[in-house]
DNA sequence: ATAATATACTACTAATTTAGTAGGAATAAT
DNA sequence: ATTATTCCTACTAAATTAGTAGTATATTAT
């Protein structure tokens, strides 16, 4: 059950962007290099990401991304749909009509479960807490 | 974030191992049919469930397949694990050396955390369980 | 013994998805 | 104008997943 590259490669450009100044946009080019990611293929996550309404860009010279909401609006479980294509872990869980025996499926229960379980971690974190999480754990550092 | 089809499909067919007698074998064909799985395909699913411990077979005619332990012996982490290859949503979290940045990765936290959510929902359900739901599910039918 | 019924094993193939590349167009700053 | 950047579209390569095929082996029943 890994995750795509999309959303690893994804989740921490978003991060990078949460991470940098509101104000100053940050380079599509430098959040590879950071995140050792390519280019080329971190641009198209950026798309998704923009057209999600996550993030905004500024085109040309001096350009970049900047998040396009409040880090603490952005709930890890948005950006998780935007980029990972499929939600759910089967299925049948969105569309029931794609089994018939969904209804007393009991393993689709059990996935449902399963999915419920995952959303509830992702909703309750927003970009602002993976961001104060880094931050204490630099100043963590420095206390060694 | 999708299962595999093997994760899918192993784990009907197990529970299908579950609800049945567990004196008389159940044949590949039959749970095949039920479970609307190609038969071929399911025979190697099979192959990794028995070498896991979970199942057991008898050849030959009147043969098939039975469950090897008691169904509340076997948690469905157990074969989640036997059977979606790799386990973590993320490489670096079992392979800490895969990715220099994991030590202090915060994406990695939070992938930590969505694994260990999952982790703790399949470790609570027996098949036991799965099939008492089963049960009680049919038992609802029948009162309408 | 022989036929019938099952699982066991090995190898191949097809389909799908995922990841990544390429190249140029549009836009903005200097 | 030149340079730096995002934007857009299409293509390609790699990997994974799903499924098929054929043969060997074991067991039961007649």
């Amino acid at each position: 059950m890994k995750l795509s590259t999309r959303t690893r490669y994804g989740m921490r450009a978003i991060i990078e962007l949460a991470e940098n100044d509101r104000k100053r946009p940050l380079q599509l080019k430098v959040i590879a290099q950071r995140q050792d990611i390519s280019a080329k293929y971190l641009e198209q996550l950026m798309v998704v990401l923009k057209s999600a309404g996550f993030v905004r860009s500024i085109r040309g010279a001096k350009g970049g991304y900047l998040l396009a909401k409040a880090p603490n609006q952005i709930k890890l479980s948005d950006i998780f749909h935007c980029l990972e294509g499929t939600v759910s872990t089967v299925e049948c869980i969105e569309n029931e009509d794609y089994c018939k025996r969904a209804a007393d499926c009991v393993a689709r229960q059990v996935w449902t479960q399963v999915q419920e379980a995952i959303e509830n971690v992702l909703q309750s974190i927003t970009l602002q807490d993976v961001v104060d999480r880094a931050k204490g754990d630099k100043a963590l550092d420095y206390q060694i």
